[in-house]
DNA sequence: TGATAGCTTTACGTTAACGTAAAGGTAATG
DNA sequence: CATTACCTTTACGTTAACGTAAAGCTATCA
């Protein structure tokens, strides 16, 4: 069985973005899709990577960044510096997202707390009327 | 006692950004601090709003979106349709927050993947030498 | 066969979030 | 009293991440 293809135009609808962004990753370096005359054919690792980038930006992951991880995935480390240098870079991300956690957790909790507030003045307003 | 206050040098130092970045908040109207002559003085709550700032910009909020949560925050939410907008804020605000927290959980399973794989490969190449 | 849909390239435009430089005010300090 | 350390305003510059034409190729469908 040979493996399952998507056009620009599909990619860019699965997830609820534009043909030009898509574009825009290969001129990046992101993604390489073959080429069936001048059309650009993608395969399941190119529609990964998008949802990498996707996932990255959702995190506010620049594509630079989004790039230096999928990168970090792909590569095949070879020898003793590379490995420090991948399991730096390992340790480096893991921060940042765990500095991520802690915000949302806060902010889930201010949220929370405002709504009851809110919800609380709602029955006091409507008492008084 | 009176408030403590901060100067514009202090604020950047303790949130390791720039003078300049802090005067732009002030421009895109995030915060409105007294002046001294012709000095800025910050108090407390200018502080917290330029906390809240930065957490969001780790979040991967843009300034206006930070804008307007810190408003939603400060609203005196009066009448009934106030009331529902900013609960239907506070509930998108809440999804998306969620939705990033499964993304991080999924990046950080990756990562430890990642590394595990690395460091198996640690293992065996110094085997072989 | 002509129109429609979807693909292509090229290229200039746009927005956010500051950076950077210039030119000047003010308060403390040696 | 001159230098140093901060502060001020004004204003042009910069980068990322696309948006938005414009102009043209290609397959299919009525």
């Amino acid at each position: 069985m040979t493996v399952k293809t998507y056009t620009i135009g599909e990619l860019a609808q699965e997830f609820d973005t534009t043909t030009r962004a898509i574009r825009f990753y290969e001129d990046q370096g992101l993604i390489t899709p073959m080429r069936e005359g001048q059309k650009r054919i993608y395969n399941p690792s190119d529609r990964i990577t998008i949802k990498l980038i996707m996932r990255g930006k959702r995190l506010g992951f620049s594509l630079a960044e989004s790039k230096e991880l999928i990168e970090l995935y792909n590569s095949g480390n070879n020898n003793q510096e590379q490995h420090s240098r991948v399991l730096e870079q390992v340790r480096i991300s893991r921060e940042r997202l765990l500095q991520q956690q802690a915000d949302i957790e806060m902010m889930l909790l201010e949220l929370d707390e405002h709504e009851a507030r809110v919800r609380a003045d709602i029955k006091t307003t409507t008492k008084q009327v």
